[in-house]
DNA sequence: CGTATATCAGATAGACTGACATTC
DNA sequence: CGAATGTCAGTCAATCTGATATAC
């Protein structure tokens, strides 16, 4: 049987309001507040994991986008652009600072001309190997107190958010 | 009674680690993985309910922390940039940008002659209570699809994260 | 004297925009 | 020719760091 969750930050943020502004109904402020702040608290520890593999996040993600295809390990700059999230000329500059340090590798595509092979070198795919496994780790612990019913209601929740925020 | 939620794109992702990586165990991506893709489709269009007050996030925050600080609406540089979770440089930058706009004013503290006064003047007083009741109902209309019992699952699990993520 | 408060200049890191060359 | 792909230079908004002045 589940417990009682105590006051929080954004509880008391939500009382200052009900006491300012009483004829507002504030609620909505909650969960999207929560999700924020969750966020916030979770970047910095999140990070602290990639540092000793000195990536920072972006690197992480672009490494285990390519990773994840499977092998031969490649996407096109469109594919990682778009499923990161940034646009062409952000994932240009990133590109050529992976380069630089011989994690990635671009080579031409034989089918397109216009296009490109973005591929993992063998020392990226070492590197993020070893680092999805400290990765995975350290936010098992992050989570670990948290009882597995909290955590699938968590999951099942955020995803029904995301559903309706991903809707066309 | 309650649907069985559909597939997302960090079901997507996990699927492929256990298609890549088998030996390892990525359910703890589930949750920190979704809050951190709730945040980001939520910011702008969070953001937008700023816009037409010509505000942006953080200058709203600011001024929703003096105005929820209730009258005279007042706070020190110190008790700002501690709540808004920014640097003390980060703050004074700030407070001149909202200064020149004339929605805050700095006075001395009589008390305390190291210690300033950051007030709302009357037009930030009047900025943010429009701004505040349009991003409510922004906020509100966000989560409008989302049950009841849904949104009180979201509150209760990121709470309970919350606290574990602000333990000492 | 050591601490707390606030400020400032400079550095940093990240991202976007818009023009461009190339190829389909 | 119009659309798609990727690159690049320049710009932008936001933050932090470390030094500083003042007051407790």
């Amino acid at each position: 049987m589940s417990t009682t969750r105590q006051m929080d930050a954004v509880d008391a943020i939500l009382a200052q309001w009900q006491q300012e502004r009483p004829d507002l109904d504030c609620s909505p402020m909650g969960p999207i507040g929560r999700i924020k702040r969750c966020e916030m608290l979770l970047a910095p520890r999140v990070d602290a994991a990639f540092a000793p593999f000195d990536l920072v996040r972006w690197e992480f993600d672009m490494l285990a986008t390519l990773r994840r295809a499977g092998a031969p390990f490649i996407l096109t700059p469109t594919q990682l652009f778009s499923t990161l999230m940034v646009t062409s000329g952000t994932l240009t500059h990133r590109l050529k600072l992976l380069e630089k340090r011989a994690l990635i590798q671009r080579l031409p595509n034989e089918q397109d001309a216009r296009s490109m092979q973005v591929q993992l070198t063998a020392s990226g795919l070492a590197l993020i190997d070893k680092a999805v496994e400290a990765h995975v780790e350290n936010e098992r612990q992050l989570l670990a107190e948290l009882t597995p019913e909290t955590l699938a209601a968590l999951n099942d929740a955020l995803s029904r958010l995301m559903a309706v925020l991903e809707k066309p």
